[in-house]
DNA sequence: GGATGTGTTGCACTGTGCGCAACACGCGTG
DNA sequence: CACGCGTGTTGCGCACAGTGCAACACATCC
């Protein structure tokens, strides 16, 4: 739609990766170094980017006070927020809270256990879908037509050993996440991380959202992490309840 | 520079004030209903806005995601929260931290107590140069050059009685500021809060930076803040210690 | 039935953002 | 010191992106 509205967000989320010189921004952009260097000064003036010392840039101070709006705006994640500390604090495992955004699957809420082991997840991006646990638990429940429309043109991908990389092992997968009341990743995209993930339903039944258990696997493999089912229902219960659920 | 970014990043500030129709959009734009939609539709694929159920559109989760990162590239901000917390805790106040960043002092983080008396202050935002103490106890100690620049084109905009409107007036409060240690803000801009600042230092000496106690006049009026100037001047301290900042 | 608001699309015009080149500047290095 | 390298700035001309507009389908509400 928007060519250059598009590469400056794009610009953003170089910056968010790592601080950036102006020309890196415009290598990896394809472009002039001066173009990169105008988007650079739009988004300086408005305070989403900042300039170093050293010449680099990187996102500017704008950007928390619009993460506090943002906050505020998010029921789920508001909801959801304090049972995830809980959860986290309980299993000692980095915790996240999925939702369905947009047509994407999308990691609305991440609480890591003070000693982070360094989950590679990032709030707001899109989820693996065909291997995140978290993904899975919502969309085993989703209806058929739905669920097409999320897996239409969904390239299942190999990111390790274990990863489901056909549609039909995939849909059955759901289906056993289905039935057995949650969903697996083991080592799915990273070998050694494994998570379980649980759905979270709204006033209306539907599921909407889902929690997740992540851990590495040398810390805590698929087996330690069940042990912990209990607490991740319990959890998945809660906010479901305070999203206006009421068990059947 | 670029004219339709310019136009994105006004939706994002709109957007992060309250969710917004999109005809609502248009109108604030000036611009055609269609190329408001374009744009938010932009922003919705890169996960910075959202179509809420009822049509309006608010800020995306991928706005948080950026946040966190942006603070794990905020030293300033990560070394003054803890202390802003515990300040906030002490004397029950909205404290605020600021930066010099841009050619403007904004706010680099915010700490409110949990029964907030909403002060609209945002972080990222620029402070209104003549009325907030967190401005003026950076000014104080800038070297005038820099405060010249600062200054420069600067409009001493009346917001309440006690409002500071001239040059010479403004000049003569940042001496009296220096000379007292901390800088005042008697409901200069809204009349009903008043809050007092201190200067932080970094390594090299120099002031780069304020802390601030925010107050509701009725709850503690100037005098009553004057009373916490020593935990203030011991917070400030500590920060600038954590900047490498050593007593001379 | 009409009124209102959203979302979409095709088209034509215009202006804006782009690439480019050239220059000033600061910094470190051989 | 001259040189290379990267940043920052500016003027120019062109192409095309982005805009405005109009017309449509579609919901919802009264």
């Amino acid at each position: 739609m928007s060519q250059s509205v598009r590469r400056a967000l794009e610009v953003v989320e170089l910056l968010a990766g790592t601080p950036r010189s102006p020309s890196d921004v415009a290598e990896v952009l394809d472009t002039h170094r001066s173009t990169a260097l105008r988007l650079l000064q739009t988004l300086v003036d408005a305070g989403y980017a900042r300039r170093l010392p050293d010449g680099r840039y990187s996102l500017g101070y704008r950007m928390i006070g619009l993460a506090q709006r943002a906050q505020e705006q998010f029921d789920l994640r508001a909801i959801g927020h304090p049972h995830l500390v809980e959860l986290t604090a309980q299993t000692g495992c980095t915790t996240h809270l999925a939702a369905i955004d947009n047509g994407h699957v999308v990691y609305v809420d991440k609480v890591e256990p003070t000693d982070s082991p360094r989950i590679l997840s990032q709030i707001g991006r899109p989820v693996p879908l065909h291997t995140a646990s978290a993904a899975k638990a919502i969309l085993a429940h989703l209806p058929s037509d739905r669920l097409d429309l999320l897996l239409d043109g969904w390239a299942f991908t190999r990111h390790s050993v274990s990863t489901i990389t056909t549609r039909e092992a995939f849909l059955a997968d759901l289906a056993a996440a289905r039935e057995r009341g949650y969903a697996i990743d083991d080592g799915e995209y990273e070998d050694y991380i494994n998570c379980i993930a649980v759905p979270v339903r709204d006033a209306t039944g539907d599921v909407v959202a889902s929690v997740s258990v992540t851990a590495l696997r040398a810390l805590r493999d698929l087996d330690s992490l069940r042990a912990d089912l209990p607490r991740l229902l319990q959890t998945a219960t809660d906010i479901s309840r305070d999203l206006g659920w009421v068990a059947t």
